[in-house]
DNA sequence: TTGTACGCGTTATCAG
DNA sequence: CTGATAACGCGTACAA
């Protein structure tokens, strides 16, 4: 074979292919790519002809690194599992989409050594910015101190009013005061906080506001109970470990950091002993998780805004961006309370 | 100020900035980064700290277009709030770790519009591949027609053995059929067939192995429902239906093609008419959601090994894109009975 | 070990 | 409307 004949060609085409076979120069084909008006119908035709024929497939980096810039942002996500950060991407999303810009994601799993890869990897992307989900104070203090001004980053469900970053969060301290009333209005008095470890700033918060609640009421916690985590095994342990107060009338309401807990609470109480829920005792969740509205009894919750602070929080960043003048902000929004089976009397 | 000193650097310092800094030309700087062993101890300090005090953040772009290619591959997921998506990114995480990759995120939503976005997203991105989650055959087709070969696709959740594609499912007849068998050995012989429409190639799966098994045991099915969709207000709908004729006794098991429906079905039975699940009606799901263990009356369902799912996917993608003969695969792999409350007799 | 120069695939500018 | 050409920021032979 020849030389020229036997040349396969074994990576993609470039713009240049599509120029030689379509008879034109490189520069016709970018314009037909990137702004068809200002190039004649009769070549427009050729030069898609030649693209179809190639499979011509333009090269983002190389586009990018002329253009200069990306139309993308980043967003990491702490929990797939958690239908939260599912809907803070959907919000995020419509932000973009509405800017014509696009949201590559990625998955943190909570960890701070993979948020700290990805908010990297994204930094060498040059995406126009990242929205990075948080839940732990001392991931932020790592990050904060690690991360290059320059790259703007915006704290999603993590609220900081330091003025170093733009946070957007879900009023935590109002959720926790939010259903610690609801109890006390449903005629409960002696109420336990149940939720995790305290280095999640959610659940913190959340504490705070149930004692400002029950403080307010003239009120002391009944108890404060921090499980290792927030799950529904976890809220299990803690529920055997109710039932004698409560049977003893020692307890009649209890405020769970999350709904999982709550549901594994309920389901504890009702397994070990003929404790009825809500008859001897309130239980309240958050989250408004499908383990909320599915469980054998509906358990009241408290349901947090997760599109609207994706969605917020987006054009949060994309002001950052493009606005000459930005100061930060720490956006709070504000949860609402959703009365259940579990919590009626 | 002198113009040297005034002129601030708005724009991220490039390598250059680097070199001039620590006072060594680019290349020791390129291959500090990439090298590290070929550049001498002393120099490499300097240039860390050069690194350091500008924040140099390497432009991903331009190294790309230079190294020509990347390393990461792209996911796109269809639905978020679904766990089994959500494992296979862990397993396809999983495979790319192991083999120094990352893995590039998309949603979906399951809407052929955005599978075909993102599908040339990563192209012109340049990814070393895509893993495509797919469940609607008719996508399948316009995914098909539409892709320029060159670009290895594996699709994920999906079955076709034309060999165009490498294709990684889970076999979903077989969990029909798994489904149905276990009712079966519990005694009933009235059996009907729950699930959504028939574009879901996974439900029809399903379906058709429930025939099967029937068909094995010399039984004809009841009947067969086909509702809007696969979620829990589709269920409780089919739910209502079926209170009467259950009642009847004309039908003492249900096979439902998901752990919602299953749940909405039981849910409406219990709600509607004093019928007991499982004593007067044997009920399975399939998935293995939350909302199978979790509902009141903990539901038999079938589980999918969706991590391995997505780490056998990513494999399969790695090997058709090192391999040099590739031949093109259709996995497939076996879904496992979980039996609780729902069919116990 | 270090410096120089070229190439990667596109876009944008500016003459024709 | 079209074509040549200079960036874009970095990797890497190759020479020093």
């Amino acid at each position: 074979m020849s030389d020229a004949l036997s040349r396969e060609e074994p990576s993609s085409p470039g713009i240049k292919d599509v120029a030689a076979l379509a008879g034109v120069s490189i520069a016709s084909v970018s314009n037909a790519l990137n702004h068809r008006e200002r190039v004649a119908p009769s070549t427009l035709e050729r030069i898609d002809r030649a693209i179809g024929m190639l499979g011509y497939i333009p090269n983002g980096a190389a586009r990018q690194l002329a253009a200069g810039g990306t139309r993308s942002f980043g967003l990491i996500l702490s929990d797939l599992g958690n239908s939260l950060f599912v809907d803070i991407a959907r919000g995020a999303e419509r932000a973009a989409e509405e800017r014509g810009l696009s949201v590559v994601l990625a998955n943190s799993d909570g960890k701070l050594e993979r948020e700290d890869r990805y908010v990297g990897l994204f930094a060498e992307t040059r995406v126009r910015g990242v929205l990075l989900t948080l839940n732990d104070a001392s991931h932020f203090r790592a990050i904060a101190g690690r991360h290059a001004y320059g790259q703007p980053i915006v704290m999603l469900n993590f609220h900081d009013d330091t003025g170093r970053y733009c946070t957007a969060s879900i009023d935590n301290e109002a959720g926790g005061y939010l259903a610690t009333a609801h109890l006390l209005e449903t005629g409960r008095r002696r109420i336990v906080f149940v939720g995790g470890p305290d280095t999640l700033q959610p659940v913190a918060d959340r504490r705070l506001g149930f004692l400002r609640a029950l403080g307010e009421a003239g009120l002391a916690p009944v108890d404060v109970i921090a499980p290792a985590w927030v799950n529904r095994s976890d809220g299990w342990q803690v529920g055997r470990r109710l039932a004698d107060p409560v049977l003893d009338g020692e307890v009649d309401g209890i405020v769970a950091a999350s709904d999982l807990l709550a549901a594994g609470i309920v389901q504890a109480l009702s397994e070990i002993r003929p404790i009825s829920v809500p008859e001897t005792v309130s239980v309240i969740g958050y989250d408004n998780n499908q383990a909320a509205w599915d469980a054998p009894i509906p358990i009241s919750t408290i349901s947090q805004p997760g599109e609207e602070l994706g969605y917020l929080g987006a054009g949060l960043l994309i002001d950052e961006v493009e606005g000459a003048e930005h100061q930060h902000r720490a956006v709070r929004l504000a949860p609402t309370l959703i009365a259940r089976r579990s919590t009626e009397r």
